[in-house]
RNA sequence: GCUCCGGUGGUGUAGUCCGGCCAAUCAUUUUGGCCUUUCGAGCCGAAGACUCGGGUUCGAAUCCCGGCCGGAGCACCA
C-alpha cells in the first residue's frame, strides 16, 4: 500500500518529537550497544546507548549488549559489572548479552573462510612497510599468496609471536582512501586476558569481530559516532566477500560536554592518584556521578533523544542539563532549610518565647504536610545572609540586622513586605542537623539542616531552599551528607 | 598532508532528501511584568539563527559550484 498523501502529510505537518525513524526496514529491528569494558559508562555511551534503546522499545525490536573485549590491553576488569550496573540506572535492558571474548572460535572459524574464498591473506610485511606500499596503492608481496599457502600460514599463526604476521581483507588497494586499503582482521597478542586467560593468542581486529558479529547476530541498524565511519566502510568490504546484506550503518556526530573532557583513562589515572574520590567524583562525566549528583535518569533519556543521530557535532552545557532536570525535580523535592557557614544570632528584643513554625514540605503540594522548626531568641543563619538591612526569617519573624546587633523588628509577612526585607532560611538554634554538602566541583559546604531532615532515606533529593538541589548520600551518626545537583 | 563528513538564535533541535504552506519549530538560556513568605514553577511579554559568495529558478535554509569554519579517520585500539 502507497499512501502517498500520508506521507506528505506526516512530513510537512507532524512535528518530529523525540528522534524519528530509522531508514530501511521497521520490522524485526535487532540493534546493540557495543561497549569496550574500560570503565564505567559515561554520557558518552549513553549516547549510543539510548537511541539504540529507544529504536527498539519503539519498533518493539531486540537489543543486545555486546562486550567488545578483544584487546586485553584496554579492559579494565571491573567495568564489567559496572557496565550492566550502569544501564540498569538508565533502564535499558538488554535482551540479549554477548561477550566477544567468548566468541574466539566463531571468529577463527570465518577467518579459515575468508581465506578460503581468497577474501584475506597472510601478510608477514613491517607495519611501515606495508603502510608505505599502501599509500601508494601498491600491493604488497603477501598479496598474491595462494589459499593454500594462506591456510598454511593460518595453521600456524597461534604459534607466532607478536608482529610476526597478521590476516590482512583484501579491500581495493587502489580504494582512494587509504585507510580502507586491506585493513588487519587478526593479530597475534600475549597478554593475558582476564576472561581467558593465556588461552588465545590470535586476537581479532575490532573491525572483524564487529562485522561477523553484526552478521551473525541478525543487525538490522549500526547505531555509531562518526568517527567509525571509515571503519563501516571497511567493514563492508567483509560482508561483499561474504556476500552477506549490509546492515543500515548509521553515525552520529560528536557529543562535546562543557568541562568534561576526561578520557576514562584520565579518570582512572585521577582516582589512582588521588585526584578524585572515585568513578563517581562529582567532577567526572561518569554516569555513576552524574546520578550521585542527583541528575535524572529521565533527563539524560530526554537530553540524548533531543541531540538524536545526526551527524554533526553537538556542544552541550550543564545549564541545559539542569534546566531539564530542574523539570522533574521541581515536583519531586521536598522542601528543607539549609544554612551553609552558619552564625548564631540572639534576637534582642525578642520575647514572645518558644514557637513552632510551621511550613509546607512543598507549596505546591500542601497534602504532603508540613515540617515543624522551633523558633526562639537564638537562631542560626548564613553569614552570607548576616549584613546589615530588615530580614525576615522566613514564616517567623522579621529582625533588623545593624552591624553585630540583630533587634527585633516585627512580626508580620505584612510588615515584611512593606519594609522591603529579604526573606531568609534560617536553622533552630538547639534542634539542627550537622550538614555537609560536596559541590560539583568536589568543594565541600559546612553548615546546619533543620532536624525533620533526619526524616530523610539516602537517595532522597530535597530542594534547600535558596541554595538548590541536592541528593542525600549518607546518613553519618552527626552528620548528613548531601551532593549537589544544582540552583 | 591525504580521505571523509558536517555548518539553522548563546546552546540543543525541527525543517534540507521531494524548492513555495518558513518574515523558520520547540526546548534550554537571557530578560521585562504579574503572582508567590525561598528558589523554582506558573501566567503574560521580549531578545536571539538559516557560515559566506556566486549560480539555477517566478521563488532557495532547502538544488548546483566555490570559499571559509569546524570535526573525524589515516593503528597489529575500540
Amino acid at each position: 500500500m502507497n499512501n502517498l498523501d500520508l506521507v506528505v502529510k506526516e512530513k510537512k505537518q507532524v512535528k518530529e518529537t523525540g528522534l524519528g525513524d530509522l531508514p530501511g526496514t521497521h520490522k524485526n529491528i535487532v540493534m546493540r550497544f557495543a561497549p569496550n569494558p574500560s570503565g564505567p559508562l559515561h554520557i558518552g555511551h549513553a549516547r549510543a546507548a539510548i537511541p539504540n534503546n529507544e529504536f527498539v522499545k519503539k519498533y518493539k525490536g531486540k537489543l543486545i549488549l555486546r562486550i567488545e573485549d578483544t584487546d586485553p590491553k584496554r579492559i579494565y576488569e571491573p567495568a564489567y559489572d559496572m557496565i550492566l550496573k550502569d544501564l540498569k540506572w538508565l533502564d535499558i535492558n538488554p535482551d540479549e548479552i554477548f561477550y566477544q571474548s567468548d566468541r574466539f572460535e566463531i571468529y577463527y572459524e570465518y577467518a579459515k573462510k575468508l581465506i578460503e574464498i581468497n577474501g584475506a591473506y597472510m601478510c608477514t610485511c613491517d607495519g611501515g612497510d606495508f603502510k608505505k606500499l599502501k599509500d601508494e596503492s601498491k600491493e604488497c608481496p603477501c598479496r598474491n599468496n595462494s589459499v593454500d599457502k594462506n591456510l598454511e600460514m593460518w595453521e600456524e599463526f597461534s604459534s607466532m609471536n607478536e608482529g610476526e604476521a597478521v590476516l590482512r581483507v583484501k579491500t581495493d588497494i587502489n580504494h582512494k582512501n587509504p585507510a580502507i586499503r586491506d585493513w588487519v582482521a587478526m593479530r597475534i597478542v600475549k597478554d593475558k586476558h582476564p576472561r581467558l586467560g593465556e588461552k588465545y593468542k590470535i586476537y581479532p581486529m575490532m573491525n572483524f569481530s564487529v562485522a561477523i558479529d553484526d552478521h551473525l547476530m541478525a543487525l538490522t541498524h549500526v547505531l555509531r559516532g562518526k568517527d567509525h565511519l571509515a571503519n563501516s566502510e571497511k567493514q563492508k568490504y567483509l560482508y561483499d566477500h561474504f556476500k552477506w546484506n549490509v546492515p543500515e550503518f548509521i553515525h552520529y556526530g560528536r557529543l562535546k560536554m562543557e568541562d568534561i573532557a576526561l578520557s576514562t583513562s584520565k579518570a582512572l589515572e585521577g582516582i589512582e592518584n588521588g585526584t578524585y574520590s572515585g568513578w563517581d567524583d562529582p567532577r567526572l562525566g561518569t554516569l555513576r556521578a552524574i546520578a550521585k549528583r542527583g541528575i535524572q535518569k529521565e533527563t539524560i533519556t530526554e537530553l540524548i533523544t533531543e541531540i538524536g543521530i545526526k551527524m554533526s557535532d553537538s556542544a552541550i552545557s550543564w545549564k541545559k542539563i539542569y534546566g531539564l532536570n530542574r523539570n522533574i525535580l521541581e515536583e519531586k523535592s521536598n522542601r528543607y532549610f539549609f544554612v551553609p557557614k552558619p552564625v548564631k544570632i540572639a534576637i534582642k528584643g525578642y520575647d514572645d518565647g518558644l514557637k513552632i513554625i510551621e511550613r509546607p514540605l512543598h507549596s505546591d503540594y500542601l497534602e504532603r504536610g508540613n515540617r515543624h522548626l522551633k523558633f526562639d531568641k537564638e537562631v542560626y543563619i548564613s553569614e552570607y545572609d548576616f549584613t546589615n538591612g530588615i530580614t525576615r526569617l522566613m514564616d517567623a519573624v522579621n529582625i533588623d540586622i545593624e552591624e553585630n546587633s540583630v533587634k527585633y523588628n516585627s512580626k508580620s509577612f505584612e510588615e515584611a513586605r512593606d519594609l522591603k526585607a529579604r526573606i531568609i532560611q534560617w536553622v533552630p538554634s538547639e534542634d539542627n542537623i550537622k550538614t555537609k554538602i560536596i559541590m560539583d566541583d568536589a568543594s565541600v559546604v559546612e553548615g546546619l539542616c533543620e532536624a525533620d531532615c533526619k526524616n530523610l532515606k539516602v537517595g532522597d533529593i530535597v530542594q534547600f531552599e535558596r541554595f538548590g538541589f541536592a541528593r542525600l548520600d549518607e546518613i553519618k551518626d552527626e552528620e548528613l551528607v548531601f551532593y549537589f545537583a544544582h540552583k
